[in-house]
DNA sequence: GTCTATAACGAGATAGAC
DNA sequence: GTCTATCTCGTTATAGAC
């Protein structure tokens, strides 16, 4: 949507998934061309043919990214009326990212945001307001059926519920365990669930260190 | 605690003064000897008197950052023993960051992790379990008084807090929206909280986005 | 479209005078 | 302790051959 030249070629998208991997471990700040084109075994120059600087480049990479996550939306949506189904469907694709030992770009890059370009800036806002949207709908309709309570309104319980996910994502990773990520979804969607307890999946306690 | 050369000089404290603010709005990989001794009016080779390698800078930078952040909260602890009053007396650490425009130093760092030297990795990790410990014994005081309820163990239930906090500050810096933080962490406090509402503080709305 | 070669710059770091 | 001067390397980016 909205990209000018429209159909990416195959060598746009080998270094468009190149570059989200290294952006999702490393930050936005800690890849350089040079990485790239080591993965793809290519030489920096002939990234620069299709993205000619690497403010197009971060550009580019957020808006796909933008784009396969609202599709991903739309695909649970087509799948299940159920929000509370939707919430854990929602929550499945924050934890595969986890899984991968990485982190959701967007929550990656928030943290450089200062350091971005305008135009990435830009369309790391219309990822968020996205996610807040559809977020809104699901906990809006899950109230309206009785599934869910909350005290605030809608559109302030999804940007709770969009935060507190990046940050158990955040901190999850720099422990490489999925287990703790896990454990903070449950609690954040058991929060919001009338009933006394979702069903219980998995062991849900993770080590506890010592005191110092 | 802990530091070999006991006593910062005030150099050395000036230094690191400049390179914390640097870190939590730009990132560990965002700034440079240059931009500090730039800031300080010195040049780059005086600094690497004090802090030979950026990594010991980086790694005094959070040393220092989780001493002071501890003194806080043993400040909190002297200073009441409500925990619902506790809780909030914590947010407030992570309220005053943003209104700086800042992140938590170690939220930041936990976004730079992989990119990290070792001893920076481990530093980050002594800060979030710290907190996490006071979080617990502050969760698990406040459900045996009856004054919070939550259905996993305290520990599990600090995990959540932690996370949901870095989370909220996180994206309400990148929208510059301290009012975004605040909705958020009041509405987590209330999710713990028994009674039906805290007292209720300031607008708790923000504005809401049209549809793309 | 991809290559070689190189420019132009900024990074972390060190030697040695003062 | 702080300076000037310099080194080495990695970065983004461009020119021009193939």
């Amino acid at each position: 949507m909205s990209n000018l030249e429209s159909a990416p070629t195959a060598a746009a998208r080998a270094i468009l998934d190149a570059a989200e991997g290294l952006a999702q471990t490393r930050g936005y700040n800690g890849f350089s061309y040079a990485d790239i084109a080591a993965q793809l075994g290519v030489t920096k120059a002939s990234l620069h043919y299709h993205f000619p600087s690497k403010a197009e480049l971060g550009r580019a990479l957020i808006e796909r990214y933008r784009a396969v996550f609202t599709e991903a939306l739309d695909s649970i949506d087509r799948e299940t009326n159920e929000p509370c189904r939707k919430l854990e469907r929602y929550v499945a694709l924050y934890d595969a990212v986890l899984r991968n030992d990485k982190m959701c770009l967007c929550g990656m890059l928030a943290a450089e945001y200062a350091t971005l370009p305008a135009p990435m800036q830009e369309q790391l806002h219309l990822f968020f307001d996205a996610n807040e949207r559809w977020l809104t709908i699901v906990l809006e309709e899950g109230r309206r059926v009785g599934r869910f309570a909350f005290r605030e309104g809608a559109y302030e319980r999804a940007g709770v519920l969009l935060g507190a996910l990046e940050g158990a994502l955040l901190i999850a990773r720099s422990y490489r365990d999925p287990k703790r990520f896990a454990v903070a979804a449950s609690a954040l969607l058991d929060d919001l669930c009338k009933s006394p307890a979702r069903a219980m999946r998995g062991t849900t306690t993770r080590q506890r260190p010592r005191a110092s």
